[in-house]
This record gives C-alpha cells, sequence and structure tokens, in this order.
DNA sequence: CCAGGCGAGTTTTTT
DNA sequence: ACTCGCCTGG
C-alpha cells in the first residue's frame, strides 16, 4: 500500500525525511500525531530501521497508546517487533529498572507521586524544625522542583538563589534527597534526571542505547523541559536522527519545567535541521481558526505560522454572560442538551481553568439526566484507599520505602500509634536506615511496653508473610491475601457513611480489576505498581462519553465537535498569578489557543462577574477575560460585558466597572489593550548571576502585587461588612506571613481577628 | 491509643 | 466551602 498516498505534500515532506535531524512546526489540528505515526511506518515499511530500533516519546499516554493504534492500522498486526512508543517517564523508568544499579540504587526502587512527595517533605520539615519563614510543603516541592528542572544541584542552591528562605530550602532540598535515596524512591521528576545521570556517567549504556534507538521522534517538542531535552541529545549524539514535531502556540507547561526556547533553538541545537512547517487545519472551521489566529498574535515569542483551512467558514462563536455561576451552567447544560437532540454522536466538551469549576457542570447535567465523564480531578489511583492499598504491594515490594510504610502503618489502626512511630522514625533516621528495619529492631525491645511491642511484632510479621507470598502468587492474590489480613474493608465500613464506603469498595474492586488485567498481560508487580504511578485519569476517558469536563490542559491534543469555553473571566483565565509576567500571561494566552482549537465546528464561552472567589478578589465583581477582548467583535455573538440586570440580582458583590470606590480608581475598566502587565521583565536568565537578579525580581513583583491590591482596602477607622459578624470597624491590619490581619470589632460578636485575604469583607 | 470536634489554611495547570 | 492537623476526653 502506499501510504504516502493519504498525506499533504507538507505531511509527506516531513514523514519522507531521511536521516539528521527535523523539526515539524505543526499548527493545531494540522495533523501532527498522523504525521509521526506515518512517519513510523514508512520507516518499517521502508526498511529504514527495524521496528524495535524506533523510539517514538509522547507526553501522556494517552498519546503513547494513540500513536500505537494509529501505526498498527497503518502498518497491520503481527509484526515480529514493535517499535517503542512511550511517555518520557515510562521510558526513563523502564531504562532505569535495567541500569539505576549504576548509581547506587536498587532496581526495585519506588516512584513517588505527588501524594508521597507532600508526605516525604511534611517529615523533613518535621526533621529540620526551623523555619523562622514558614514554608508550605507546597512551596518546598515547588522550588525543589523548579531547581531539580533546571538542573541545580542542593550545594548550588544557594549560590543560585539570594532569597531569604534559600538556605531553608537547601537544607530542606539536600535532607529531602537524601531521604529519597535512603528510601530506594524516585520523585518524578528524579524519573527524567536519574535517567540523564546514568547516561552521562556510562559512556558504554550511552552508545548502547544510541545505536539501539537509531530513530528517535517526539511529540509535543515545545513541552519538553531540560532534562528532557538532555535525555535526548545523550541519546542523539552519534546519529542525530531526532524527529520533533511542536507548535510553540501550544505550550503550556511552563509550570512544569518546560521550557520553549527548546523548539524555538532546535535550528541551533541541531545545525542543518529540516524545518517543515504544517498550516493547513483539517479540523475546525473558519470562524474558529480566525478567532483563535486573533488571540494569540497578541504574543511576541513565536516563530509565527499563519493555519488556513479548506473547511467552510461556520458559525460564529457563541457568548453568554451569566448571572452567577449556577445560571452559567444552566446555560452550557441547555446548550448541550439541544445539540445532542440535533446531533446525539456529538462529542461536546466543557474546559475550565481550575478543576474546581467542574462542580456546578456536575451538578446541573446530573439534574438534567446529561451523562457526562470528569477527567482528571480526582485521579484513580490518587484515592485514599487506593493509594493505601498500593503501599502495602510496595512495602513488600520496596522494603525500604518510607513513605509508604508510615502510610499503612497503623491503617487499619493496629496498636502503633504517633508516639510509637516517632520512636521507630528518630530510630530510623539516627541510624540511617529505613524505617521498616528500624522497626524490626525495636519489635522485640523489652523498653517497649508490652502492648506496643506485640503489636509491631505481629505487623512484622504479616510484612514478613506477604514477602514470602511475592513471588509464588498473582498479584491479586497478594492483594486478596493482605485485603483480608488486615480486614481494610472492614475498617471502611466502620468508618465511613454508608454511600462513602459503597464507594470506596468500589474502587478497590477497580483496583482488583487492573490488577488481575495486569497479570493476564504477563506484568510483574513492578510493572503493575509503575502502571499505578504514571497512569493519570485521562487515559481512563471513556472514548464513548458524549459530554466531557476537563480542564484547558487536559484539553490538549483532544478534538471535538462542540467546546464550551466556561469561566472566561480576569483573575481566573488568565488566572489572578499569571498576569504579573508577560510570558506567563502568554502562556494563559496559549492555553486559549489550545482551548479555541479543540472545537471542530462549535464554540461558545461564557463568563460570570459573580464567581465566589477567594483571595483578595473576594467579592468584586470580576470583569470579562481579556482573551475575549481580543477577539473580532463579527465573529461573536451574544457578547457582554457585563451582565443586564446585576443590581438586583447581586447587591452583595460590588462592581468594579461603575462603583466610585478606590478600587475602581485603580484599575480601570476594560480597554482594548489591559494595563498591569509588566513590560519585558523577564528576560531570560542567561548566568548565575542574571538568575539570582532574575528570582529576586520575580519575588519582589509578586510581594508587590499581592500588596498593592491589599493595601488599599481596608484601613483603621473604616466600617466594614462581613457575612456572617455583620457590621464593625476595623481597629488595626498587620502582616503576619503573606498575609494580613486585621483586627475589628463587630457590633453584634465584639472584637475578631481575620485574614483579610479569606474573610469577604465590604467596605461601607 | 483513638475518635470526634474545632480552627486554620486553602484553589492553577500535571507526568 | 472543604480538608487537614491539632487538641481533648474517653
Amino acid at each position: 500500500m502506499d501510504i504516502l498516498a493519504k498525506l499533504n505534500p507538507q505531511q509527506r515532506l516531513a514523514v519522507e525525511h531521511g536521516r539528521g535531524p527535523a523539526l515539524v512546526l505543526a499548527g493545531a489540528g494540522s495533523g501532527k500525531t498522523r504525521v509521526i505515526a506515518y512517519r513510523i511506518a514508512y520507516l518499517i515499511q521502508n526498511a529504514a530501521a527495524r521496528p524495535e530500533n524506533i523510539l517514538a516519546v509522547t507526553f501522556t499516554n494517552k498519546a503513547a497508546k494513540e500513536m500505537r493504534e494509529r501505526v498498527q492500522k497503518i502498518v497491520g498486526p503481527s509484526r515480529r517487533s514493535e517499535p517503542l512508543i512511550s511517555t518520557f517517564h515510562s521510558f526513563c523508568v523502564r531504562l532505569l529498572r535495567r541500569e539505576i544499579h549504576h548509581l547506587g540504587y536498587k532496581r526495585d526502587f519506588s516512584i513517588y507521586d505527588t501524594d508521597d512527595q507532600t508526605r516525604l517533605i511534611k517529615q523533613v520539615l518535621e526533621e529540620i524544625r526551623n523555619p523562622d519563614r514558614e514554608l508550605t510543603p507546597r512551596e518546598v516541592i515547588g522550588r525543589i522542583s523548579f531547581a531539580k528542572n533546571h538542573g541545580i544541584t542542593p550545594g548550588q542552591y544557594t549560590d543560585r538563589f539570594l532569597s531569604d528562605a534559600a538556605e531553608d530550602v537547601q537544607r530542606l532540598y539536600e535532607k529531602y534527597n537524601e531521604r529519597l535515596r535512603s528510601s530506594n524512591s524516585l520523585d518524578f521528576d528524579d524519573l527524567l534526571l536519574k535517567s540523564v545521570a546514568v547516561l552521562e556517567k556510562m559512556p558504554e549504556l550511552r552508545k548502547y542505547y544510541g545505536d539501539w534507538y537509531s530513530y528517535i521522534l517526539v511529540d509535543e517538542y515545545q513541552d519538553t523541559n531540560r532534562p528532557q531535552y538532555d535525555l535526548l541529545r545523550l541519546l542523539t549524539t552519534v546519529h542525530k536522527n531526532i524527529f520533533v514535531v511542536g507548535d510553540e502556540d501550544q505550550s503550556i507547561y511552563k509550570f512544569r519545567g518546560a521550557d520553549i526556547q527548546n523548539i524555538l533553538k532546535f535550528e541551533k541545537d541541531y545545525p542543518g535541521a529540516r524545518v517543515i512547517k504544517l498550516e493547513q487545519n483539517y479540523r475546525s472551521s473558519q470562524n474558529i481558526l480566525r478567532l483563535a489566529g486573533a488571540v494569540v498574535e497578541n504574543n511576541t515569542e513565536r516563530k509565527g505560522k499563519t493555519l488556513w483551512t479548506e473547511n467552510e467558514s461556520g458559525d460564529v462563536v457563541t457568548c453568554s454572560c451569566a448571572q452567577n455561576p449556577r445560571e452559567e451552567a444552566v446555560w452550557v447544560a441547555g446548550q448541550i442538551e439541544s445539540l445532542l437532540e440535533e446531533n446525539p454522536d456529538y462529542h461536546v466538551a466543557v474546559l475550565y481553568r481550575a478543576n474546581f469549576l467542574s462542580r456546578n457542570f456536575e451538578d446541573v447535567l446530573t439534574d438534567k439526566g446529561i451523562p457526562y465523564a470528569v477527567v482528571g480531578s480526582v485521579a484513580f489511583f490518587g484515592r485514599m484507599e487506593v493509594k493505601d492499598l498500593l503501599a502495602y504491594l510496595r512495602i513488600v515490594f520496596n522494603p525500604e520505602d518510607d513513605v509508604a510504610l508510615l502510610r499503612i502503618v497503623n491503617t487499619p489502626p493496629r496498636g502503633i500509634g504517633q508516639a510509637t512511630v516517632d520512636i521507630l522514625t528518630e530510630a530510623a533516621l539516627e541510624k540511617g536506615v529505613p524505617i521498616l528495619q528500624a522497626l524490626r529492631e525495636k519489635a522485640g525491645d523489652p523498653q517497649l511496653p508490652a502492648r506496643t511491642a506485640r503489636a509491631l511484632l505481629r505487623f512484622q510479621e504479616l510484612l514478613d508473610k506477604w514477602a514470602a507470598l511475592q513471588d509464588h502468587v498473582t498479584i491479586s492474590q497478594l492483594f486478596e491475601t493482605i485485603l483480608q489480613d488486615i480486614r481494610y474493608k472492614e475498617m471502611l465500613q466502620k468508618q465511613e457513611s454508608a454511600t462513602e464506603a459503597e464507594n470506596r469498595l468500589a474502587n478497590i474492586e477497580e483496583l482488583m480489576h487492573a490488577a488481575a488485567e495486569s497479570q493476564q498481560r504477563g506484568e510483574a508487580i513492578s510493572e503493575f505498581l509503575d502502571r499505578a504511578a504514571l497512569s493519570s485519569e485521562l487515559d481512563h476517558l471513556d472514548p464513548n462519553a458524549r459530554v466531557a469536563l476537563m480542564t484547558l490542559h487536559s484539553a490538549k491534543g483532544l478534538e471535538f465537535e462542540s467546546v464550551f469555553m466556561v469561566g472566561m473571566e480576569e483573575g481566573l483565565f488568565p488566572h489572578a498569578q499569571c498576569v504579573n509576567s508577560r510570558e506567563d500571561l502568554e502562556e494563559e494566552r496559549r492555553l486559549c489557543y489550545v482551548g479555541i482549537t479543540r472545537a471542530k465546528r462549535k464554540l461558545f464561552l461564557s463568563w460570570t462577574p459573580y464567581r465566589k472567589s477567594y483571595g483578595p478578589e473576594a467579592g468584586f465583581a470580576a470583569r470579562i477575560s481579556r482573551f475575549m477582548m481580543e477577539m473580532p467583535r463579527e465573529l461573536l455573538e451574544g457578547f457582554e460585558t457585563e451582565p443586564p440586570t446585576y443590581f438586583d440580582q447581586r447587591p452583595r458583590f460590588r462592581n468594579r466597572f461603575y462603583e466610585d470606590s478606590d478600587e475602581y480608581r485603580r484599575t480601570p475598566g476594560p480597554q482594548p489593550k489591559w494595563s498591569g502587565i509588566r513590560e519585558d521583565s523577564t528576560v531570560r536568565p542567561k548566568t548565575i548571576a542574571e538568575l539570582k537578579i532574575y528570582i529576586e525580581e520575580k519575588q519582589r513583583s509578586s510581594r508587590a502585587a499581592s500588596e498593592g491590591t491589599q493595601s488599599s482596602l481596608f484601613k483603621p477607622g473604616m466600617r466594614v461588612r462581613h457575612e456572617q459578624f455583620g457590621d464593625g470597624l476595623v481597629l488595626s491590619r498587620e502582616k503576619s506571613g503573606n498575609d494580613i490581619k486585621l483586627v475589628i470589632t463587630f457590633s453584634r460578636v465584639g472584637k475578631k481577628t481575620l485574614v483579610e485575604r479569606y474573610a469577604k469583607l465590604k467596605a461601607l
């Protein structure tokens, strides 16, 4: 079969590319995945490479799965060998399970997800019970991850960062890494870093894997971060057969360390690279494309592509401004209802910036009896009961896994309480051994109360029993044994409400299914655990679901007949935390572009000024998203920058546009060009000195931003109204950490201390 | 040691 | 509005 016949000239050029580096700049809907799939098939059919010598990397499991299916469709099944199509992370796990001993780890290492990470950091924070400057676990993880993704080791940390907290972070970072290592565990970032490290350390492995994967293809290259970039370089040093596909307009993972420069400077990194642009869009109507283009045009960091399509011009975009979030959901559900009536096969997506927004839509869709699928708010493998059981499996598999041990040591309660756990942890830290080993040593200790010692011994016996079993039974059988031994289900039924328990039991059933399937595929326990650690809810999206609810981020790579982008408000989208630097704002805009271009035929945009929010914006009417202001009016129908009757409906919200207040004077109403964006403070730092300045600069600006919005609101002497406490008088305001505390005396309830950011106060 | 109650902190996006 | 950690009384 001539597989080239189905391609347009540009796509064909890409697919037929020979050896050497190639960059395919592929706009949304221009057949990106298609090009990779066809190229893999082409390489195989023309015997350029044996299938097993081809490596294709994607970012999500879902993308990998899709790619595999597409390739199989083209080349047909029953090949002797298959190309390796995998995510960066699972490729790394695969590599490390074979080679990590070169770095002094054992091959049974555990993988720590965000939750495990948080637990570990909390322990470390306790251990170094320093901070005069309170750091939350979240913040610490964020900084460590930033450092890891930028190649900064703990030792270099204070050289590179100058903030007050830097020394604390350095110590935490150091300890955290030590604890990971002594637990024989890796976090997500480590998977990439250790892969790079092992290839850097072992030239013969570099050569081996470089030779083996003689053709490497990368999807969504614009989202690669530094370790991923390093990994690709290491694997392609010799042959340079790297074929990357990406779209700088769809780079939306900077917060995770993605570096858009990777795609922008590809031609410099790989001299002589062939560059191919795919500009014909096959997905969307002309109007949708024009709208998307008009928005993304406002960005400066682009290579610049102009998408065109032969599709018809299509409908205009329908907008709605709702009285409140509930009404917004009602409107959306109503539209969906009539869409589905007309076309029962339509795929519809409701896209939002942040997960918490799904709530109202779920409620209303349920009321109306419209079936829907939510993607991602709580991942299946992230659920408490699932994580508990997996932790049992993990500790059996890797007895050094401290986080897993601490998670289950007293779940269900078995008489090993906090006091005992503290003793064990302390002993373990002192000797530098895993907690389980400390537990073994203490189990018979006559100094402990007899009851405690007995509890420890019993627990140890259980673990030994399961460990002895692990090589002789299937995963399901092991699970079944554990479940019975610990009486987990009974615990749930005792502790939870009936419906909650039922839910959790159902999840346990599902986990057992997953285990059974895994073993049918002939996988080892490690492979099952790896899948659990690396899988996300997105992978479980039911392709038959007509209505899908998800974040804009999750929607990348997907397409739908109709798309609803909801919550189009300043502060939410673009998110308040992303409007202070041009870089961040441009990323938000790209996110908007991604959202718009998911739609094939019909796009809906909705917003409401009256969303309950937290933070400094609380209690104020929001403004319409600047992204909507950037769209050509003639493509919009029902465009309103304010709801028609807000005065009667929602008196407790103040309105930014018309009220004569401090707030209003400081931030004038909507204008074509929005103020408040700092002009180009975001030159990319090149040297260490520049990086220091950059970080300082960022911190100062975010501090200034939060003080700026807060300081003008409530001052001593002002009269205010609180939703619950009624009217009162502000006595004092003072800073406490990042917050501002107000002491207010209320006529009804007396003196109260409130945090300005959270108390939904209203000036009188 | 554990269960149940209160107060504080919290919502950006994810492999 | 919701979850997590801390405190208290059994």
